[in-house]
RNA sequence: GCCGAUGUAGCUCAGCUGGCUAGAGCAGCUGAUUUGUAAUCAGCAGGUCGUGGGUUCGAGUCCCUCCAUCGGCUCCA
């Protein structure tokens, strides 16, 4: 007998070899049929899987990630059994679950496949799936392994399985179809009852850009038909709400080919909206006690040199910029930091001038590669809402968690309620892929963890995952459609301020290093607008919206009184335009829909006669009669409810 | 940068296996209509079919080059 311990505290006490599904029916039939997955000891087993040892058992479903990982993993084997019977002869990779479903990389051989077949290969793994064949894991020796792979001319497989230990291999039986795995599947194919996949793509053999490009097969699955009809419904909604497709609509930027890959164009509507958002923030780091400051679109090589970014990006980067002059040579300003430490080095500082806050939406370009530029989310030319905060060691932590207030402030006011937070930390293993020493490294990290903790972050670590200069604090804020985005950056860097020989004198008589914050809220200018369009569908907050308000004449009769309207309005500082054209109400009112003007004011005899305005509000309705002045209330209201000020 | 797909009017798209002067809706312009909460009617105009080359009696359609976009990979100071 062996002892099963539940995540509610419950020990079971069961015969040895009794299996997790075993001990799920012993809690319910009910619950046993919803089970898909389970973990013992912490390490992902199969349901079936014999339990011979006393231990902490978890049972997981469909609701649980481990649950969908799972499912999703055994739906790429299901992928595989189907490619290998339409295609015989294909070599399989590997085949893992991942956020939104799960991919196969396969290695077609002579076979071209194309959008096209995914129809084809859905059906057959349908077909698969109704056969209800159960995953079954057996033992290999690594000899036995290899001699199988090899036979089938699969060396990927044979790579793998020679960076494995022998005693650890498994394969992972199904139908008559075989592979390769480490385990984690779903008891049965048959409960796999909705399949859909939704793209075709090269992927490098383990990540690798100078191996063989394989294809890839992404896919996604569920249990029930209705999950994967409201799936595909929120990638439609997704779709609608691509901010490629609603800056076009909304008239808020564009690219032209002309001009180059990757450099947005800012339309008038799009630049009044990105001016708001930077008055917006100027006006929160004001309080912060926030300078601004400008430096030029370019700097001497030598800047960089000295910053060493040079030698980290500049083979990849744009080329150095001749001058007529020989030996010359400028660099388009790949980043604002070493530009604000020369601003720093400009005169000497004592220990109570500091902190200073330097902050300047600097514009910076990186040639960044051409398959990579998307949208406003990844250009060539962006906008940093940039700031580096030089203080004393003694005021890190104290400086750290002003900017975590301040990007929260900023998150808030622009409805990102629902975020997380990561913090990156150096690679351990791979030292030299960093600058500064260990000591400063330590020092920087934990600055940033305890001021993670102290604010009641909602925080992972990431080892690895820091910059070349310093850890990092990185806020992921998900959007109306629970997609994650990385927006804002906090960053701790010892470094430059070492580089550019930064000092300060302390109340000891002594000259000191000061410790660097770079920090930008919004990440950039682009980027934030992208994902703000994402997130509100273009449905900005009122004070953010281009036109806040459209006043819509019944007829070219009352033009003299809309005009009224209007000034009153602007005298109120609103964003408002009259619609007087030679057009119905009905198709002026759709039309003002359709731009997503907040707020329709139709102005007709009655309205004239009253001094008053009919009022429309985007997607909700009619709201009815109401005088000007008490329409100007409304709005007001409607701003101070959602823009708080920054204290 | 790599793999794959796509590129026809300002926008959204049609144009089958190559065959008369390349089509539609919306937007635009002109005229009629002067309108009460999501499209009034009629007429007109608008395209070197992404670019450059090639195959062919003939190319929007087939082939190649380049450019751009999209989906991924890799990268992201």
């Amino acid at each position: 007998m062996i002892n099963v311990t539940l995540p509610d505290g419950t020990v079971k006490r069961v015969k040895k070899r009794t299996t997790a599904m075993d001990v799920a029916k012993s809690i319910s039939e009910g619950f046993a049929r919803n089970v898909i997955s389970a973990s013992y000891n912490d390490v992902i087993i199969e349901t079936a899987t014999p339990l011979t040892e006393d231990g902490k058992l978890v049972l997981y479903t469909w609701k649980d990630e481990k649950g969908k990982q799972a499912f999703w993993h055994s739906s790429a084997h299901i992928l595989a059994q189907a490619l290998e019977e339409l295609y015989p002869g294909v070599k399989l990779t590997i085949g893992p679950a991942i956020d939104n479903g799960f991919y196969y990389d396969v290695d077609f051989g002579d076979y071209s496949i194309s959008e096209k077949d995914l129809k084809t290969i859905e059906t057959k793994m349908l077909e698969i799936a109704r056969g209800k064949f159960e995953f079954k894991m057996r033992e290999s020796s690594k000899e036995a392994a290899l001699k199988y792979y090899k036979e089938l001319g699969n060396q990927y497989k044979v790579e793998l399985i020679e960076g494995l230990e022998d005693g650890t291999i498994t394969f992972c039986d199904h139908s008559t179809f075989t592979d390769l795995c480490r385990g984690g599947h779903i008891p049965n194919t048959g409960l796999v009852k909705a399949i859909k996949l939704t793209s075709i793509a090269g992927a490098y053999w383990r990540g690798d850009e100078n191996n063989k490009q394989l294809t890839r097969i992404y896919g996604i699955s569920f249990p029930k038909q209705k999950e994967l009809t409201e799936y595909l419904a929120l990638l439609e909604e997704a779709k609608k709400r691509d901010h490629r497709k609603l800056g076009k609509e909304l008239e808020l930027f564009t690219f032209s080919p002309k001009v180059g890959q990757g450099l947005p164009l800012w339309l008038p509507k799009g630049t009044a909206l990105r001016l708001r958002l930077e008055d917006f923030l100027k006006k929160a780091q004001k309080k912060a006690g926030y300078e601004l400051v400008m430096t030029p679109h370019i700097g001497q090589k030598e800047l960089y040199v000295t910053s060493g970014h040079y030698e980290k990006y500049g083979a990849d980067s744009f080329q150095p910029i001749q001058t007529p002059k020989e030996s010359e040579e400028f660099l388009l300003k790949p980043m604002n930091c070493p530009h604000h430490c020369e601003i720093y080095k400009t005169k000497p500082w004592s220990y109570k001038d500091l902190p200073k806050r330097y902050a300047e939406f600097g514009t910076v370009y990186r040639y960044e590669q051409s398959g990579e530029l998307n949208g406003l989310t990844r250009v060539r030319g962006f906008t940093q809402d940039d700031a580096h905060i030089f203080c004393t060691p003694d005021q890190l932590d104290e400086e750290f968690k002003k900017v975590i207030d301040l990007v929260i402030y900023v998150f808030n006011s622009l409805g990102f309620d629902d975020f997380v937070t990561q913090v990156s930390l150096r690679d351990p293993e791979n030292p030299d892929k960093y600058i500064g020493s260990d000591e400063n490294w330590k020092k920087a990290e934990n600055a940033i963890l305890k001021a993670a903790e102290e604010k009641g972050l909602d925080y992972v670590v990431e080892t690895g995952e820091a910059a070349f200069y310093g850890p990092k604090l990185d806020f992921m804020v998900k959007d109306a459609l629970g997609r994650s985005w990385q927006l804002g950056t906090i960053q701790v860097d010892y470094n430059l301020p070492e580089r550019f020989g930064l000092e300060y004198k302390g109340s000891d008589n002594e000259m000191h290093r000061p410790v660097m914050i770079h920090r930008a809220p919004f990440g950039s200018m682009e980027r934030f607008i992208a994902i703000l369009l994402e997130h509100t569908g273009g449905n900005f907050p009122l004070w953010l919206i281009p036109d806040q308000v459209s006043i819509l004449s019944l007829s070219e009769k009352y033009e003299k009184y809309a005009q009224k309207v209007l000034n009153l309005l602007e005298n109120d500082e609103f964003r408002a335009l009259v619609d007087n054209r030679n057009e119905t109400i009905g198709k002026k009112i759709r039309e003002a829909e359709m731009n997503k003007i907040p707020y329709m004011l139709i102005v007709g005899e009655q309205e004239e006669k009253d001094g008053t305005v009919s009022v429309r509000k985007h997607s909700e309705g009619n709201l009815g009669t109401m005088t000007i002045k008490e329409f100007i209330n409304l709005i007001h209201t409607e701003i101070e409810s959602t823009k708080q000020n920054f204290e």
